[in-house]
DNA sequence: ACTGTTCTACGAATTATTTCGTAATCAAAT
DNA sequence: ATTTGATTACGAAATAATTCGTAGAACAGT
């Protein structure tokens, strides 16, 4: 295994998934667009110093207010997580792990077109 | 929400995969099934131990070796599993999940074919 | 009966993760 | 200048998860 095993925290994925989406936040950002009623500011702060400490997150502090930017990429660290699910949970198969996704009605019939066209795509 | 939350760890979970799969387990099965190299025993049966606390497993303490079997419903376990991991990493979206894991373990072509009858009888 | 092996029980140590309280700093407004 | 409010830094408490050591019971072979 030659790459750098990735293994965010759920809180540290929830971060994440706001530094992803957004782009450029300061912590204050992250902490509101997880409007948490359970944890107080420090926290969500406290974290993103951890994740800054594990290279996950590279930030500008050149303001008072620091600028925070994920430095580990989506697309990886959703590939990690997804192979190790495929492996702890569906024993390597990713088919079924697929069937399992897509037998909880969460997807639309337009997502499923999507997916036949990507699976023509595959062959 | 009216389902019990069981939300393995993930010690938990590769204890799971052993019971379903074989059914009926001694602790030493699961161990050795298992076959971890940085932990004893006792670890794996303190775990399973804690399981039956958590009524994820039920156990036959009739002869001295106990036997133990799972309580928790593969099905269920994976489509929780599933769903959070859309939730939490795939903003809701099944069908990236699915090409997420498409795109990645490089299903075999029959699984592939599989998926598309799959998709199909979903229709 | 004795010995060695295997098992359970269980407390406690270790490690990982999350949470918060508080102090220090800076900036803006009065 | 002083106060007010928002920020970072950071130690430490709280919580969760894993791991182990050891004691005692049960069993098998001699």
């Amino acid at each position: 295994m030659s790459n750098s095993n990735i293994k965010p925290t759920e809180g540290e994925m929830e971060i994440l998934q706001v530094l992803w989406q957004k782009g450029l936040c300061t912590v204050r950002a992250v902490h509101e667009a997880l409007n948490k009623k359970d944890s107080g500011y420090t926290t969500t702060l406290k974290l993103m110093q951890i994740m800054h400490e594990k290279g996950m997150v590279e930030r500008d502090t050149n303001q008072k207010t620091h600028i925070y930017k994920a430095l580990v990429s989506q697309d990886k660290t959703e590939k990690q997580l997804v192979n190790k699910m495929i492996d702890n949970v569906f024993n390597g198969s990713a088919a079924r792990l697929v069937m399992q996704a897509l037998g909880n009605h969460t997807a639309s019939s337009e997502e499923l077109d999507e997916i036949k066209k990507y699976l023509d795509s595959l062959k």
